[in-house]
DNA sequence: GTGTTGAGTATTTTT
DNA sequence: TACTCAACAC
């Protein structure tokens, strides 16, 4: 029996609401995932609804993981087969219907790396350099444009380009160039992107009334977590996965925690959700049972300043706790020291383990200098999406060679291995087998064939080819009838891998890595006794990490960015860099979301149960020519909500705190200023906020070429950022 | 063809 | 500081 005693009223009522559009506001801590799993329990318990007919939508793996054992707990031997990411779910809707979009099922999926290395053939091809354009400015070009549905070959104006990052008409020729063989080289190959997921299932259900009715039948009750961070494609998609008879939803979100508008996401999708669903019962969660009530001050105090919110102010039964720390050391060097100070004391009193304690922050960089100061005391850490587990070389080339046994002719596989261990192909001799492979019209498979057979073609070495061709051969009749583990062993054992690996630094990690990966295989094959190999590779295709075996063995600092740790919760929380052109962060290139900064802050806050530290230096940031200042979010949340520790090392008063000032710096909240384009001609002196003063050499249409004093030397700079002011003529 | 080194450059967030 | 890329030595 489902024990519902645990709920507070508001829980209680939105778990057993009736069937029929639910919204549930739920704010920072205040049981979300608990009313969600809890829900899931009461469908399959009470009102009967079948496992498989449950579609659950999370954010992330790690969330759909977490769902999966939390609803474990709770109702014994009930396995949900659609719990997932909305990539997840569409992989698997697309690995079953795909063909009605003319395609073929056996598609694989692609991650960032693959996608790098398309666009540098593209590059070579096509004879962009790679000076004029950065390969990942064209990866990031390409998808704001497929997930944003923007047609580049309908669009002229610049202006409405600059926002996702095409500043000049030059530029926009070549990402057309890019784009269209990049969609064309896909398509060829079989190979669907992290997009094309989103993009084709979208297709499919859309012009497919009946597969989309299939779907519609299939899925009676459809829930949604962190529906805040929903993008347009997304809710399309949701839209058309819905029963549009029934409509049995049951979304949970908070507009305070949108921090993925970068990736489309916006935080009006609630008011579109009410248009869609007139008769939605909305519900809103405010207590709070995670935090003090001093740290929830702080979070309240802070996000109480975005204008474009919904009112909302989360209170809590718990008691009021520490104070706030705010520290401001005189270098980044003091700000960690103060940090691990920090942590060593807490530890000595016992109060909490290193496991309680988090370290976040708005980019990775940051964790570099945490990263040392902790070596330097021995406090042990883990950075979380450090590498991701499955981007790792190690793990990505035994991965194709698992990958080249399901399918001989998957080009991005072949071409990563060919060479790996080295064996004498080297990318003179890929270019010309592609160059062979081209003029005959067959793969680079059948060309190695053909090559390693009779045909000759001058520039490749006949011998080299012959025997990787004949290695292949060896591996792939070898290891067709063995069990998947001993599948990958035995390549690692034919390749010699492990002396390969020899040749790289963190040889130990790396081999350990490739021990995790065994230890995966072997997992996945003692869960799923009847599914084979390429079910394996499909279903590691979408994971970038993996549960690290790490992580539960060890007591340790939890360090990670903010996104990372959206969903997770630590009994003591710093967040680091809280300065001024760094958290809010301040681009070179691009606006800067005032709004979404503060919410990510306030994410970063919500994270803390007991103990909350902001820290940020007053040195010089390694991009910045003035000292930094603090965040204007410390100054936000009010001084009377936080002390300032100015007992410790070489901290500066705090009446010598120089604030940010709205009227002395100029805002970037609006960085582009179209309306009153200032006309710079070369000569022009200028001042740019990070870089100082400077002198204009050069124009090119959006662009200025500026000449800046040492170190920062000349840099390319769009005309009208806000960041550049005119000084004189 | 491979491996190393030095110069130059650019710093957000993730499925 | 870290990564990329061209140039150089073997």
């Amino acid at each position: 029996m489902l024990d519902l005693s645990k709920l507070n009223h508001n829980q209680l009522l939105t778990v057993t609401a009736d069937i029929g559009p639910l919204l549930i506001i739920a704010g920072a801590g205040t049981g979300k995932t608990r009313v969600l799993t809890t829900r899931i329990a009461y469908l399959v318990e009470q009102l009967h609804f079948n496992p498989h007919e449950i579609l659950a939508i999370t954010f992330t793996n790690k969330a759909a993981i977490e769902m999966r054992n939390r609803i474990n707990g709770l109702l014994k031997h009930v396995y949900l087969p659609w719990i997932g990411t909305y990539h997840a779910i569409c992989l698997k809707i697309l690995k079953e219907d795909i063909h009605f979009l003319g395609r073929q099922n056996s598609f694989s999926v692609i991650d960032e790396e693959d996608q790098l290395s398309i666009i540098h053939d593209i590059f070579k091809e096509g004879e962009i350099s790679t000076k004029d354009i950065k390969p990942k400015k064209a990866l990031e070009i390409i998808q704001r444009v497929k997930v944003d549905e923007i047609d580049l070959f309908t669009i002229n104006q610049l202006n409405a380009l600059r926002k996702i990052g095409i500043h000049s008409l030059n530029d926009l020729q070549s990402f057309r160039y890019i784009i269209k063989n990049y969609e064309k080289k896909l398509l060829k190959a079989n190979l669907l992107d992290f997009d094309d997921l989103l993009i084709l299932t979208k297709k499919l259900l859309s012009e497919h009334d009946d597969v989309c009715g299939k779907w519609q039948n299939k899925f009676n009750y459809v829930l949604v977590d962190e529906f805040q961070d929903t993008n347009y494609l997304q809710f399309e998609i949701f839209n058309l996965l819905v029963n549009p008879k029934i409509k049995n939803v049951f979304v949970v979100g908070d507009p305070d925690q949108t921090i993925y508008t970068w990736r489309g996401a916006y935080p009006n999708i609630f008011m579109d959700f009410l248009t869609n669903f007139k008769d939605t019962k909305t519900f809103v969660l405010d207590t709070n049972y995670r935090s003090t009530k001093n740290i929830l001050n702080v979070a309240n105090n802070l996000i109480k300043h975005n204008e474009l919110r919904i009112s909302k102010n989360l209170t809590t039964p718990n008691p009021t706790g520490s104070n706030v720390i705010f520290f401001a050391g005189e270098t980044s060097q003091i700000e960690v020291s103060y940090i691990a100070k920090q942590i060593k004391a807490i530890i000595k009193q016992k109060q909490y383990a290193y496991q309680d304690i988090a370290v976040l922050y708005r980019a990775k960089h940051l964790s570099r200098t945490i990263e040392q100061e902790f070596i330097n005391d021995g406090i042990p850490y883990l950075i979380y999406g450090d590498i991701r587990f499955y981007q790792r070389k190690e793990i990505k080339d035994l991965v194709a060679y698992l990958k080249l046994i399901c399918n001989p002719q998957d080009e991005l596989s072949l071409k990563r291995i060919i060479n790996v261990p080295s064996r004498g192909i080297g990318l003179k001799t890929i270019e010309n087998i592609e160059k062979y492979a081209a003029s005959q019209s067959i793969s680079f498979y059948d060309a190695l064939l053909k090559i390693s057979n009779d045909e000759i073609p001058s520039g490749i070495s006949k011998p080299t080819i012959k025997k990787f061709m004949v290695l292949m051969e060896l591996i792939m009749q070898q290891t067709k009838d063995l069990p998947l583990v001993k599948k990958i062993e035995h390549i690692i054992d034919v390749i010699h891998y492990q002396e390969y690996l020899k040749t790289f630094d963190q040889f130990e990690t790396r081999w350990e890595n490739v021990q995790e990966l065994i230890v995966a295989i072997e997992e996945f094959q003692s869960e799923h006794p009847n599914r084979n190999l390429s079910d394996f590779l499909e279903e590691i295709s979408l994971y970038t990490d993996i549960e690290q075996s790490k992580a539960k063995q060890h007591d340790f600092v939890s360090l990670m960015t903010i996104h990372f740790a959206k969903g997770t919760e630590f009994k003591v929380v710093f967040i680091i860099g809280m300065n001024e052109g760094v958290f809010p962060i301040q681009h070179l290139n691009y606006e800067t979301n005032m709004e979404e900064e503060r919410r990510i802050a306030y994410v970063g806050i919500t994270r803390a149960m007991e103990r909350l530290f902001l820290t940020c230096n007053l040195g010089f940031s390694p991009i910045s020519a003035d000292k930094l200042t603090p965040s204007r979010f410390v100054k936000e949340i009010g001084e009377h909500n936080y002390v300032t520790d100015t007992s410790n090392i070489a901290t500066i008063s705090k009446a010598d705190l120089e604030w940010y000032d709205s009227s002395k710096n100029i805002d970037w909240q609006k960085n582009y200023d179209s309306e009153n384009e200032i006309v710079f001609k070369i000569g022009d002196v200028i001042a740019h906020t990070i870089f100082g003063s400077g002198i204009v050499v050069g124009i090119n249409d959006d662009m200025l070429e500026i000449a800046f004093k040492a170190p920062f030397g000349v840099k390319s700079l769009i005309k009208n950022h806000k960041s550049i002011k005119r000084l004189k003529n």
